[in-house]
DNA sequence: TGTACATCAGTGAACGCGCGTTCACTGATGTAC
DNA sequence: TGTACATCAGTGAACGCGCGTTCACTGATGTAC
């Protein structure tokens, strides 16, 4: 059974992939179930021999897309001055390429509204995300009572930049706003 | 011809008020047409004798609900000493009231996403909406070349707050990022 | 004033399309003896 | 080693449902004379 048990690890993993890419670029509901097969070289109905549904694909492809995205923020940092190193996450994230490479970028922006409306299911794994998040990014603020506080504000800042930047992409605004988050996150990186 | 004429601009407002309150709601969409109708005590079919296309609906039920969020938010502000103004807005957006009563809340957490993605005719009137909040906040902010920018900022980090707030409501990161936020804001406000 | 006709907001069913999911089938891989 | 059978990842078509939009029709309102 070897050959054939690592084939289907290789399509689970491949389909993975794929929903992991179309997710960020296209939300939760336009992550259709055939294209993700398809830009993982499969076909539709295969889909149920892998995930028992939608739903548990995309938990699965949020979780992982978030701890592969922080294992970038957070890379390479111990290059830079302790104080500096929350303010070069702040721009890492808000910066041109994660918002116009979205299918490499965050994920939360394209997710938290659908999770806030109509997509309640993906509300704990939210969760764990935003939480992963702050408590990384506290690590690299001063030693403070508040410095998770901080760093949660610091997360919203970054989701609602990005997200805005996203919407406005095309616009004059869009470069602005990834400005004017850059500048207001900074401060509160020193504070 | 008055009453006959009367009559279908009720029907053209009770359309639109419908539609304001579905898109918060649930998104664009989620705001069905067949919905959206029926809110206004109507049926789906006589949609096309008030607007050409949904997306026009949208379009203009975005620009009121905006309009009338920011008259609230910036109201009776003459009641403050200047210096806690832009504060005041801060924590009137950032509020409970906000993030729970949804179809009467802020617009763009739940449309952001969906113009980021897949729904991108709708970007000039979100530009048109956040540039208009930057400039009120502005105004609020002490004198200083760069009072504009840092309302943007300001604005990404209450889209970005709500936004979480919102898809993690009923965890208690929810009222955390609240919290967070306003004290990330407050700062900002007085530097 | 009354009567015949015109208008048009609104109805409700249908159309075409796309989606998540199901299912009978195929064919390559593996097992039994 | 070879042969007959079992397994199961993947295929492709179909199902049921919901959506935006269209359209023939209705009936209340308005106009002409």
């Amino acid at each position: 059974m070897n050959a054939k048990v690592e084939k289907k690890e290789r399509s689970h993993e491949s389909i993975l992939d794929s929903a992991a890419r179309l997710v960020r670029e296209r939300g939760i509901s336009g992550a259709r179930v055939a294209d993700v097969m398809k830009g993982a070289g499969l076909t539709v109905g295969g889909f149920y021999a892998h995930f028992a549904s939608k739903e548990e694909l995309v938990d699965e492809a949020i979780r992982r897309t978030g701890a592969a995205l922080r294992e970038k923020l957070f890379s390479r940092l111990e290059e830079k001055p302790a104080a500096d190193r929350a303010e070069v996450v702040l721009k890492r994230y808000l910066s041109a390429g994660n918002r116009d490479e979205q299918s490499m970028g965050c994920p939360l922006p394209a997710i938290v509204a659908e999770v806030g409306t109509t997509s309640r299911e993906h509300r704990d794994v939210i969760a764990e995300q935003v939480a992963a998040f702050r408590d990384e990014l506290a690590q690299h603020l001063p030693k403070k009572s508040q410095a998770r506080m901080t760093a949660l504000g610091l997360v919203a800042l970054m989701v609602g930049g990005l997200s805005l930047a996203r919407a406005l992409r095309g616009t004059d605004l869009s470069d602005e706003v990834i400005k004017a988050c850059r500048a207001l996150g900074a401060a509160a990186t020193r504070t």
